[in-house]
RNA sequence: GGUCCCUUCGUCUAACGGUUAGGACGGGAGAUUCUCAGUCUCUAAAUAGCAGUUCGAUUCUGCUAGGGACUACCA
């Protein structure tokens, strides 16, 4: 039997971290199963929806580089895949399910439900839900509402006696009596769409879908899509409910704890092989050494075996050391291509840039590179390069352990050796230990002359190595700054 | 409140019923004769608790505790 899942997101929101996820789960097992990942859009709730919130899902699994076999967009056999466009067939159903006696039309208005729920808290009694209000109307009752105009709901027969089982690849069984199934959940709503259990169960069904992977958020509601699978006379799928992403304090991933949507990541300057192998990570492991997985090797190597049953802390450190170490996986091209947009929003090179520019940010990539935890690090990096804000502190310029008078002579004298070195030709290292050769003369440690040195050229106490920094910036620009800065020191 | 689920270092996790309970991030210390970063080395840090089964429990069973999810004409 083919493998068939499906990742079926509400568009509601951006995309984030937890269902992104649930869609890499999805479409690492049916890969590695020689199976058939679906995308299906289950755009019910017509008040939440939003068109951007689409092209979020596409934007987002395209950067990803998740192709879905079936789905939006590509089609498939059993299309359409946007619940919206399948507006009919769930009504449909819906009705057959009436016809059968295992559904019934609900006339009751939103304010009575209110009422109803009120004076349930109020009495303190378990919350039991819908009463059942509309479960037994006569034809007479529920044509007399009828020709009041009011529109009706389907509500399903939730069974009152009995329980229902259905079977979890990680949990194991798990049983509910019928009795404490949420009683009669509506299925078709008034305005026609259907809820997401009945949309859900359908299409699950009608697309031919095997196993369902979604988050532990849904366990609850598995017996009552067992029930509907029942009341249809289908074959319920094999589930497997996967394990939620938390925050810190261990309440579901929102965004208090930071960023959640794969665009934030993506805007911040995150790979998308990053996020694909760290948020692999939370819930799933192959062994107990290897880390880095690509999006191929995962698709070979998946298990649904290896899933955890408990839910996962979202760590952003560690989220920011795969994306180091993917950066520096990075040839220096790609980088540099990845970077530019971080330099161009920065105003440091222009919107299209030159060629002189592309040359300029492919040999600032290498002492850059390393530093990096995510792209948009590379604009405080590099923006000594493009911007020049002179330090004006005597302060900032003497080191710990130096002072006032030991910097001065160390920047006149450290300026006239790096200048005369550089125009000598000479290597770095040879003038790197005249430098040092300095420090010990002023009795000083090797920072106190460096650091004024470095502040005077990058305007920062930390900055790229000294020569990097010389080498990007030229010399010209280079022996203007030293000037600058040794006319601060003589001045006052 | 009710129903269900979960529980190994701070975090992600590994460990046929038998290991000094392993790795990674983060933390701490050191090295890299310029800062920062990177890299390398070292280091601290866990089986929630209590019973039971067993020659032997992280691993099996029960209870307790803690955490979480759900309890909508949202998904």
């Amino acid at each position: 039997m083919e493998v068939r899942v499906r990742y079926a997101p509400s568009p509601t929101g951006l995309q984030h971290i937890g269902g992104v996820r649930t869609a890499l789960f999805n479409y690492f097992f049916a890969k590695s199963m020689g199976g058939k990942f679906i995308l299906r859009v289950e755009d019910t709730d017509r008040e939440r929806y939003s068109d951007e919130s689409l092209q979020d899902l596409y934007d987002t699994l395209d950067w990803l580089g998740i192709k879905w076999d079936e789905g939006p967009v590509v089609g498939g056999p059993y299309g359409p895949y946007i619940q919206s466009e399948r507006f009919e067939l769930y009504k449909e159903y819906a009705e057959k399910l009436v016809k059968d006696g295992k559904a019934y039309y609900c006339y009751c208005t939103p304010e009575r439900l209110e009422k109803v729920r009120q004076e349930q808290i109020a009495s303190k009694s378990d919350y039991q839900g819908y009463d059942r209000h509309c479960a037994n109307l006569t034809d007479e009752e529920r044509a007399d509402l009828e020709a009041q105009g009011i529109k009706p709901v389907i509500r399903l027969r939730v069974p009152t006696e009995g329980k229902t089982t259905f079977h979890d690849v990680l949990m194991g069984d798990i049983t509910r009596k019928n009795k404490d199934v949420s009683p009669d959940p509506i299925l078709l709503k008034s305005d026609g769409f259907p809820t997401y259990h009945l949309a859900n169960v359908i299409d699950d069904h009608l697309m031919g879908i095997t196993h369902i992977m979604r988050a532990q958020e849904w366990i609850p509601s598995g017996p009552l899509h067992i029930l509907l699978y029942e009341a249809f006379g289908w074959e319920p799928p094999i589930y497997c409910h996967l394990p939620m992403v938390m925050g810190k304090d261990g309440q579901k991933l929102s965004k208090r704890h930071g960023s959640t949507s794969v665009r934030d990541f993506r805007a911040k300057g995150y790979l998308p092989e990053a996020i694909i192998n760290y948020v692999t990570m939370v819930g799933w492991s192959l062994d107990d050494h290897t880390e880095f997985f690509s999006k191929e090797d995962l698709e070979k190597c998946f298990k649904i075996e290896n899933i955890h049953k408990a839910p996962g802390v979202f760590d952003y450190k560690k989220l920011d050391w795969f994306n180091g170490q993917y950066i520096r996986e990075c040839s220096d091209e790609k980088l540099a291509s990845l970077c530019t947009p971080y330099l161009q929003d920065a105003g440091f090179i222009s919107k299209d840039e030159t060629d002189e520019e592309k040359k300029l940010v492919l040999s600032l990539i290498p002492s850059v590179k390393e530093r990096m935890k995510i792209l948009s690090d590379v604009v405080p990096l590099t923006s000594f390069l493009f911007k020049d804000e002179a330090v004006t502190d005597k302060q900032v310029y003497i080191a710990k352990g130096s002072n006032e008078e030991n910097t001065q002579k160390a920047l006149e004298e450290g300026s006239k050796i790096l200048l005369a070195g550089l125009k000598e030709g000479k290597a770095e290292g040879e003038i790197e230990e005249e430098l040092v050769n300095l420090s010990k003369a002023l009795e000083i440690k090797v920072n106190g002359v460096f650091q004024p040195i470095r502040v005077a050229i990058t305007n920062s106490t930390v900055s790229l190595p000294l020569f990097d920094s010389i080498r990007l910036l030229g010399l010209d620009e280079t022996e203007r700054r030293l000037e600058r800065a040794n006319k601060i020191f003589k001045e006052n």
